[in-house]
RNA sequence: GGUUUGGUAGUUCAGUUGGUUAGAAUGUCGGCCUGUCACGCCGAAGGUCGCGGGUUCGAGUCCCGUCCAGACCGCCA
């Protein structure tokens, strides 16, 4: 028996007991004649105690260990005589009796503490180590519970949870795929797939009814602190619905994990938000609606103004700033700088001051009266003591930068508190989307998704102005799921692929097996996937997905500890028949 | 593909205008210490300043290239 208890669980109560403990050597002190040594598991820390005046030899043996250890001890439960409060075992300490090194340990890279003084880099290569540390370890704790009470709000739902393939087919449409050659059929790949998306569709044409799966997804893109090569998505679908049955299904499963895992009760219905207002209030598709600052539209307020980089703009926009009238000089010009970054894109900054005295400052004094910015003042919403923001310029881009200009001032004004929650549903996107390059279509979500009945008719034309029963849950300003009403019928998918460009002989071979599947009876049917990894980062409080991922890859899509990826021997490229060509430098 | 920040002791970092022997904290090792729990005190070891080139009497510091890491843009149906 290595253990009677572990590391977290005696108190006061289990005084003079004898227990052994097993664990890792979280700190040796020595202290003259007596040792202290705090044993570690996942449980907690206890403290062990070695005399040597009692127990010479012992004391010695204790004295020789070094961090990260693995004993064993053997000995009685005492109450100590200086309590520690910081910790639940702080009453009662080991004394010990036995010591066993079940095995030595070299000095670790990093210190194994809450606050660790290892940077990423070294983090990653000694993952096995980081995840000994408290945060990491009880990330992935929430991230378990998560899982677990997932599957019980949806077992109790009726879903069946149902697995499929990994090895599949690639498709032009949507994210590059990782490819997987097969030995068996030379010169062809499997890909792996970026979701369940067809398989789960063809699961309702089965009958299924209510399916889903917590499952890895994989796209061979580009990665940033929320985005790894491969990840997890609560993927589901439910036949026999419309949009609103899905959004309530899922609101109540978000609610369910909200409740269950963070203890926080949402008890109003999450709101919904056409695709149109989010941009228009907020300049994005994932609004961050913990606080307003929503934006004006003020390209009418402008004309004939006489000052042409507003007057002649697309678009002009702006934010007011609560009590931000006393802005410096020096923040306005680090606003400016901010919004002139290349990652935002603005040209310039437009502010106007409403000071407490009542009167006005702006940068477009000379073009305008002080009565002609309190009326624009008043058009904003603008108070006195508040600051204006006012950003000019091509719309969707104008947009995207008020929308980042209004999430900095959220951060700077402490709007954006990570312990509150406000969900949303934003509704009604686009079914397709115009693209520059190839000068076609795409579909906005996928090419399964259905449009609107109302706005069917529009397809033929103007597709651009379609609406599609597609929906996205967000919170915090973070995408957490999307999903769509699908196309159930084999004429209207016909009419997608069409659209978007595929010929029929594409279409076939690619989509085939799902149009033949929907010639023999497909239900209506609709689902939606949460990005599982976001979720938990959410839960977790964190920014990167990567710290409720157990094993992580860098923002290269390498995994640093196991070095992958790397090159295979010649003879497994031989049995694959692959050829490599000369990598240019 | 692009923008940007960083790379100095095991680790986290400082290092001034280019100028003597590159520092601090922490960790490690040794010594002292019988109630510590961020123990304390004394001492020691520990450096290819990422790598390559250039400018200079002289480069951790300036310039060019390159590699690695982080954040972001493009990209991600």
């Amino acid at each position: 028996m290595y253990r009677s208890h572990t590391c977290g669980e005696l108190r006061i109560e289990n005084v003079n007991q004898k227990v052994t403990l097993s664990g890792w050597v979280q700190k040796v002190r020595k202290f003259g004649g007596m040792t202290f040594v705090d044993v570690r598991d996942r449980y907690g820390v206890t403290q062990l105690v070695f005399n040597e005046e009692t127990q010479k030899d012992l004391c010695g043996k204790a004295n020789g260990l070094g961090r990260e250890y693995v004993i064993q001890v053997v000995g009685t439960v005492a109450e100590r005589s200086n309590k520690n409060d910081k910790i639940p075992t702080g009453e009662i300490e080991i004394l010990a009796e036995e010591l066993t090194i079940l095995n030595a340990s070299e000095v670790p890279p990093f210190t194994i503490e809450d606050k660790t003084d290892g940077g990423d880099e070294l983090r990653m290569k000694y993952r096995y180590l980081d995840l000994r540390r408290n945060p990491v370890r009880n990330n992935l704790i929430i991230r378990h519970k998560m899982g677990f009470e997932v599957r019980s709000y949806l077992n109790d739902q009726d879903f069946i949870e149902t697995e499929t393939p990994v090895l599949i087919k690639s498709t032009p449409e949507g994210a590059r795929d990782f490819v997987v050659p097969s030995r068996m059929n030379p010169g062809q790949f499997y890909a792996l797939p970026q979701s369940p998306q067809v398989f789960k569709q063809l699961l309702m044409v089965g009958g299924f009814d209510r399916y889903f799966q917590i499952v890895k997804c994989f796209r061979d893109e580009d990665l940033r602190a929320d985005r790894q090569p491969e990840f997890t998505q609560i993927d589901c679908e439910m036949a026999f619905v419309e949009q609103d049955d899905v959004l309530n299904m899922f609101e109540g499963m978000v609610k369910h994990l909200f409740k269950t895992v963070k203890g926080v009760e949402l008890t109003n219905a999450f709101p919904h938000m056409s695709y149109e207002d989010a941009m228009k209030y907020y300049g994005s598709d994932k609004p961050d609606t913990r606080f307003g600052m929503k934006f004006t539209e003020l390209k009418e307020a402008f004309a004939g103004c006489g000052f042409n980089v507003l007057e002649d703009a697309e678009y002009v926009g702006g934010i007011v700033a609560q009590d931000c009238a006393s802005y410096t000089r020096k923040q306005l010009d680090a606003l400016t700088d901010f919004v002139k970054k290349p990652q935002v894109g603005a040209g310039g900054l437009v502010y106007i001051k409403f000071n407490e005295d009542g009167s006005v400052k702006s940068s477009v004094d000379k073009f305008f009266s002080p009565e002609q910015l309190l009326e624009l003042g008043e058009k904003m919403g603008a108070k006195t003591g508040d600051l204006a923001l006012i950003l000019s310029g091509a719309k969707a881009k104008t947009q995207n930068a008020l929308n980042e200009l209004r999430l900095e001032m959220g951060n700077q004004l402490g709007l954006r508190n990570p312990n509150e929650f406000s969900p949303l549903w934003v509704v009604d996107f686009p079914l397709l989307e115009w693209d520059e390059d190839t000068e076609r279509f795409h579909a906005m979500h996928h090419p399964f998704t259905s449009p609107k009945q109302e706005d069917v008719t529009l397809l033929d034309t103007d597709p651009g102005k379609v609406r599609a029963n597609a929906y996205d849950l967000v919170i915090n300003g973070v995408e957490i799921g999307g999903g769509s009403i699908r196309i159930h019928e084999d004429a209207l998918q016909q009419k997608m692929f069409k659209l978007l460009g595929f010929t029929q002989e594409e279409a076939n071979e690619q989509f085939g097996f799902l149009m033949n599947a929907f010639k023999y009876g497909a239900p209506p049917h609709g689902g939606v996937a949460f990005g599982f990894d976001r979720l938990a980062a959410m839960f977790a409080g964190i920014e990167s997905i990567r710290d409720v991922i157990a094993f992580p890859k860098n923002n290269a899509g390498r995994d640093v500890m196991i070095d992958s990826p790397s090159p295979v021997h010649g003879d497994q490229l031989k049995e694959l028949h692959i050829a490599l060509t000369k990598i240019e430098k």
